[in-house]
DNA sequence: ACTGTAACTGTTCAGTTGAACATAATGCTC
DNA sequence: GAGCATTATGTTCAACTGAACAGTTACAGT
């Protein structure tokens, strides 16, 4: 897809971008490769952006927006508590921001992602514990054994979506727990697509 | 320690960032903030700087390297398998990066931070599950019940470090394993710190 | 009244930066 | 050898950008 040239370009704004923070002008691309001229390097980057590898905010100076940025990392805010259905979300609800590559989440491009701090431990058996964070999608596509955010009684829950002779229900992943057989409607919010965990030092794990 | 206006600029600064990708200039921040010069901005910049909110690269176009980019985010490398101790650690081990934020994982700015993905299910009663992300620190002060990567038999394991009597030894959370008693020296490659995990959909979970 | 800090205006300037123009050598396929 | 993509040079230009200078206003502490 790309030449040797072009790809070792892509690899020098990539890493500049990582080890300085800063995405290199064209000038800084051309002294790296020794380019007598800097037309070089624009010929260069149209390719890369041409062929998607790229993208590029015109006429701003360093500007370049590579998939480092671009694709891997989403910033995705953590709710403390969904009150009454995604409309409502705003900003004062937000607990605090996780960042990780789309790689590591199984993120999909369409759906709203949001992450949800665990309270309790009814998702124990699915190691899922008191503390954690976890990170859904805003979809449609809710499949037999996902794990889910549902709204009951104006709470938001996370269990398992398990569907039985064409029936759905919300199975909890502790036995001490109810399965949760929904009245009328079931209000999915989220489907689990990841989990992040801070360690506590020391001692045995709360939980 | 920031005044009210201090504070917005550096919001806006780092909204910017997270929605374009892009540091917003010295002009930007004036027109957004209707200011009628442009010296206004580069006051606030100046006073963040020098109560450590910003980091500036000096004379260079867009060039603001706020928390977001530099604090907040790591770039964890995985390693398959940990060969022979952290001096054999070469980037052709690699499998591939994480990319979270210091808050989310409790990492140090002195540790290297590295992170290994887990084989088995010797850690499932900590509710560490095969395929999970374990991210470590390279530290010296463990502690006692702390889960750390140690180096047994030339393979890499996970394992809660935990000292009875003064006497250290590795314990594996899963009744089918044996404990493990070093012989002679134990070599701790890194204590536990963070823990992400891949969501797969629909039916049960691996591991 | 004096001092210091924060917030702000208006202007100038030099260096940086992206973009565009015309031109050309190389290697490849047909 | 024609046609084409890739790689490259040299130059010019307008816009962008950070920095600096000389002031002004407001407000809290002394």
């Amino acid at each position: 897809m790309l030449t040797e040239r072009q790809r070792s370009i892509l690899e020098f704004i990539q890493s500049e971008q990582r080890e300085k923070g800063l995405t290199p002008s064209t000038r800084e691309i051309q002294h790296h490769f020794g380019f007598a001229s800097q037309t070089s390097v624009m010929q260069y980057l149209a390719t890369l952006e041409r062929k998607g590898f790229l993208d590029r905010h015109a006429r701003k100076a360093r500007a370049l927006i590579t998939p480092v940025q671009k694709v891997r990392i989403t910033d995705v805010p953590i709710y403390g508590q969904i009150p009454a259905g995604m409309a409502t979300l705003t900003e004062q609800t937000i607990e605090g921001h996780v960042s990780l590559d789309t790689r590591s989440v199984n993120a999909a491009k369409n759906g709203k992602t949001f992450a949800l701090r665990v309270r309790g431990d009814s998702m124990i058996d699915a190691h899922i514990v008191d503390g954690d964070i976890v990170i859904l999608e805003d979809r449609k596509d809710v499949q037999n054994g996902d794990i889910v955010a549902a709204l009951i009684d104006g709470e938001t829950t996370l269990k398992r979506y398990v569907t039985e002779h064409g029936r759905p229900y919300l199975k909890a992943e502790n036995p001490l727990y109810p399965n949760l057989v929904p009245a009328r409607e079931l209000r999915i919010q989220g489907v689990m697509v990841s989990l992040v965990r801070k360690q506590m030092p020391g001692r045995r794990k709360r939980g």
